[in-house]
This record gives C-alpha cells, structure tokens and sequence, in this order.
DNA sequence: ATCCTCAATATTATCGGTAACAAATTATTC
DNA sequence: GAATAATTTGTTACCGATAATATTGAGGAT
C-alpha cells in the first residue's frame, strides 16, 4: 500500500502538502498541485480511511433504524439496504442494522431511520449525530422519499383519462405522513375536476378491503375506479371485485401504491407507483455522509413517482 | 471515549499492560489481570476498533462476491447478506458487495463466496486472503452449508413412510456439488430399500419439470412421490401434476428442497427442506473472522436439514 | 537596505492502539 | 550468595493520516 510519505518522496514535498492537496487544494500552489496529482497518480495511491478515521474520532459505522416491523419477504428492505450498502461500501463505511432496543449499543457516525412515527420525533430530536429519515415527515427532518402525492394525483387522472367516472380513495387508517400526502394528491385531483371526493380508511390488510367492497357491493356503481393507498389494499379490493362478479378492468379500475413484490402476486397485476427504493437507499446514504462531512442540512429529496402499468385499469 | 490510557491510569499500570491484558491475558499476573478488568469495568471500556485496524494493517472490509445472478425478489440473498451483516456488524466490519468485475476494486480483509463453479477453482486458491465458501464444494475449501445429502434422504424416506411406493428424483442439470449431494441423499434411500432409481435432469425451471410431467402422464402410476433437487422444480411438478389431473397429496407426492421464498406461492405448499440462510450466513461470518484472526484453516461446517411440512405429502 | 506582512510549505504532536525492545523483578543454579 | 535465566512490566517507535504551530520566502512600506 502507498501511503502519503511515498507520494511526498515522489513529489519532492512534505507529506503535509500532499494531505492539503486532497483537503485543502486551495491552500497549494497549482504548481506543487500537479507535481503531487502526477505522483499519485503514478503511485495508484489512496488513502487509508482507518488512518483518517482514527485521527478524526470517527467509527465509519452507519446505524440503520427500521422502527416497523421487518417482513423479509418483502424485498423492500432488502432494496433499501442494498441501495444504502451500495453508497456506503463506496466510502467504506459500514453498515450496522439496529432497532429501537439496541439501538444504543456502540458508536456511529450517523443515523438512516425508516418507519419514524410521531412518538419519535422528540427521541430523534435528541440524537446527537446525523439523520436522515427514509420516508417523508413533517418535522422538518432531513428525508427521502417518493412524491406521495403526485403518486395518487397522477393514477387518479390516469383513472379518468381512461373513462373510470367514480374515484373511490381507499385509504390506510394511519397518522403518518405519507398517508396524509396520498389522500391529498387524489383530492386535489378530485376537486380540480370537480368530483364528489369519497373516502375510506382501513388498516393496511388486503382481507378489510375485500371485505368493504362485499359489504358494500350493492352501492359500487359500474365504471367506479379505486385509488388505493398500497398495493395490499389494492389487492384485497381487486379479489373483492372478482368474488363479488365485477370485471376488471372493463367495469372496474384499481391502482395500488409501492408496488415492490406484492404485485407479482396478484392477477391481473396492479396498475400501481412503482419506488425505485434502490436508488433512494444510496440518496439516504449519500445524503448522510454529505451531512456528516459537511455537517450541512440536506432537506427533504423527493423521487418523482412512475407509474408501473397493470391490468386493472382499462386499455 | 475511554482509552486505554484511561484504564491504565485507573488501574495504575502502563497502558501496555493494558494492551496486553486484552490480547495476551496469560502474559500478565492474575492480579494485575483483576485490577485491569475492574478498571475497564468501571470505565465502561470498549476497544477503539478503528485504532487496532490502523496498527494491524487491516481494513475491517470483508467482501461478499456473489457469483450467480440475483434474483431480488428471493430473499434467499436478502437473509444471507442479513446474516453476514450481523456478525460482522457485532465485530466492526463492513461489507462489501461485489461481482466478478469489480472485485479487485479496493482492499480487504477476507472474502465470502457463493454461487462458486468449477471454474472458479483456481481464482479462488490464488486469492491472497482468506476465504469462506457459502455452499458445499470437493475442492477443500472451508464452506458453510446445508447437509444436502442428508436432506433428500430424509425426505425420501419420509415419502416411504407415507406409503408412497415408486420415488422418482427430479434433480438440476448441472455439474455443482450441491446437486451430487442431493441425489446421493435419494440414491441412498432407494438402495437402503432395494428400489429401483429414476433420476430426472433439467434446468432449474418449473415449466421445464411441468413439462416433463405432461408429457409422460401416462407412465406416472399412481402412489408415486417426486423428491425434488429445488422448489422451483417442485413447483412445475406439482403444476403438472395438478393440471393432468392428478390428485396431491393423495394419489402423488411432491418434496422441494430451499423453501425461503417460492414455497409462499405454492398451492398446497410444497414440503420441502428448510434452510435458515440467517443462521447460515452469520456462520460465514463468524468463520471468515476466526479465520482471519487466527489463520486456521475452518474446515466445513455443515447444518443439518430440518423438514418444512406443507401439503404436498399425505397425512 | 531594513523591517514587516502574508502566503506557501514544512515540522511536530496527536489520534488509540500494538510490536519490539529495555528494564526490573523473581526464580534457579552452582 | 553471586551469576544467570526466566518472567513480568514499562518505554519507545510506529501504523497513516490531520490540526496546530513553526519556518521560509516573496513583496511592500519606510
């Protein structure tokens, strides 16, 4: 391995200008700038992030958070960590996977936390080191996350574009943020066009969707769209239509939201927002390390939503 | 943070003897050793992973290399890298996912390899650091894995003793350890009861294995059971068999062997091997780190197979 | 020419450990 | 009981980087 002292020799100068040069650049002349680049540049050098770590105090360990309930067959977080290992394998950190009860075992450098809920907030104030919450929130926390709202505004529209002129909201019965945010895209569609809004809250299970359109059968006019607040949801309201005698898509629509395994189950698939958590697992982690470098806010960054098409729309 | 120039104060001794009372216990005297410890106790005490690494030359990077193509939707991988992470989590490594390609790109300290072929072999010996294999392999290798032999055996007999009389072995066409070992559990449990053995080769598809059954309906008696050398190809079998009309379990017996995740999909779900991939991975880990502290060779660490009940076998 | 700035570069100390060596203590031998 | 060996503990140097401080040298003012 060369180190700092090979690339000095090489250049003729202290090791000191070398360490400037990848830290401070500003403060060399560009002469001695290129005589060190040329050098380790020759040399292949990099530097040794133990070495750096241990003069900046610091551990080189992420804690990841994941505050709900962890289903290992969804390949959510699966996509989630390796996109957060992705960004920090690249800067040689290393990931630590924690919940709330370890949580305080050993040092890191920063914090991922997913599943945040209100009860949090004051906990997640008090952490001394960076955070970034994977999921959006109204606590003025640094995030990632999907456009919720864009998310049920544009399957909305697209429900109406093909024909469906009922929109029906199903929700899920949760205070969170995002929940909030996808019931506000569908109304802000509704009420642009004027419709009557309707919606419903359940927990997030696809047997009390399926239930709801049972039980309510005898008022769900044909050419009546569902916006559903998860492809769980989704799911249970598509097998309550089929139990019930509806076609989908021909009398019924049904979009979902996440999208990530579930809808390889259903038939017809879920025309639903599909999250590329990959790449929103590397921001999270990209976003943290700029925080601990930089010690700078990041704000909030929002992936725009794509639609992933279905059958359960028409056409 | 405490250091050990904290505890040594504390117990006043040089840190050296701190230092030593960590690494090499027999080379200090039992009463120093106390008064140490009792100091590192009230110091809460924790050793500063970053500066050892520093000393040791180390990068506390361990990479995983997969060798195969990944399927995210499996979360065969996901519990893998779960299990891996954990270990090295607990001791301050980061992991590194890698390819083929990229996997010269930067330094560690020792690698885990799945997905090996034979024609890794000799990559893998010129590998200057050490090494764990995930998955049985003839070359000598230290690996962690399931006892496949062990697996089909016991599921064989299984179906004997459920009063299956003809047991055919649908086995994957390749040339990987793994699949030796499965059907030599099957071969095995024939020869014990003096049957005839059929061994059946394909890719590891289920439409490949459904086809197979469609087209010799007509030679499949009765009372026959399927052991499988994976789900996927239990699961055509039992499509197959479904769809030709055959009655499972009562008339046809199905076993799988891997069981994480397509095993969900399947009606009736396939009996089959269960494999903890967590469990299994955390071993790798734990091996590797030994390894890698110690030098030793690891030797192979095989777990023993537990049977997975689902339907697709009587009673 | 002398003194003073200010910028550019070099030197030194430090992070928290460990190995190699030196010193002190104890045990063994004749 | 002195000489020597063996054991235990302490000192020093070092791993590879960075911050703080010291040094050097060029340009400006007097």
């Amino acid at each position: 391995m060369t180190t700092l002292v090979d690339v000095a020799k090489k250049a003729n100068v202290s090791k000191m200008t070398v360490s400037r040069v990848i830290n401070h650049p500003d403060k060399v002349t560009d002469e001695l700038k290129q005589l060190v680049y040329q050098a380790m540049r020759e040399l292949d050098y990099h530097p040794n992030m133990i070495a750096k770590a241990l003069v900046n105090k610091s551990t080189r360990i992420i804690k990841l958070c994941i505050l709900e309930d962890i289903d290992t067959t969804e390949p959510y977080y699966m996509n989630l960590m390796i996109g957060i290992a992705k960004t920090l394998d690249l800067h040689q950190y290393s990931l630590q996977l924690v919940t709330r009860k370890n949580f305080d075992i050993g040092n890191c450098d920063g914090y991922i936390i997913t599943g945040m809920r209100e009860q949090d907030v004051d906990w997640i104030n008090n952490l001394k080191k960076p955070v970034v919450i994977f999921g959006e929130n109204r606590y003025g926390f640094d995030y990632v996350d999907t456009n919720n709202k864009a998310g049920t505004y544009l399957l909305a529209q697209l429900a109406l574009e093909k024909g469906y002129e009922r929109l029906i909201y199903v929700g899920i019965d949760s205070k969170e943020s995002f929940e909030y945010s996808r019931e506000a895209g569908y109304l802000q569609q509704v009420q642009e066009k004027r419709m009557m809004p309707e919606l419903h809250r359940f927990g997030n299970h696809s047997h009390l969707a399926e239930e709801f359109v049972r039980d309510n059968w005898d008022d769900i006019t044909k050419n009546t769209a569902f916006i559903c607040a998860s492809d769980r949801l989704a799911i249970g309201i598509e097998r309550g239509i089929t139990r019930c005698g509806g076609k989908i898509p021909d009398d019924f629509g049904v979009t979902g939201f996440d999208g990530v395994f579930l809808n390889q189950v259903a038939s017809p698939k879920i025309t639903t927002i599909k999250q590329s958590i990959i790449e929103m697992g590397s921001a999270c982690g990209e976003n943290l390390l700029d925080k601990i470098d930089t010690n700078a806010k990041q704000g909030a960054l929002v992936f725009e939503p794509k639609i992933s098409l279905g059958g359960t729309l028409r056409e």
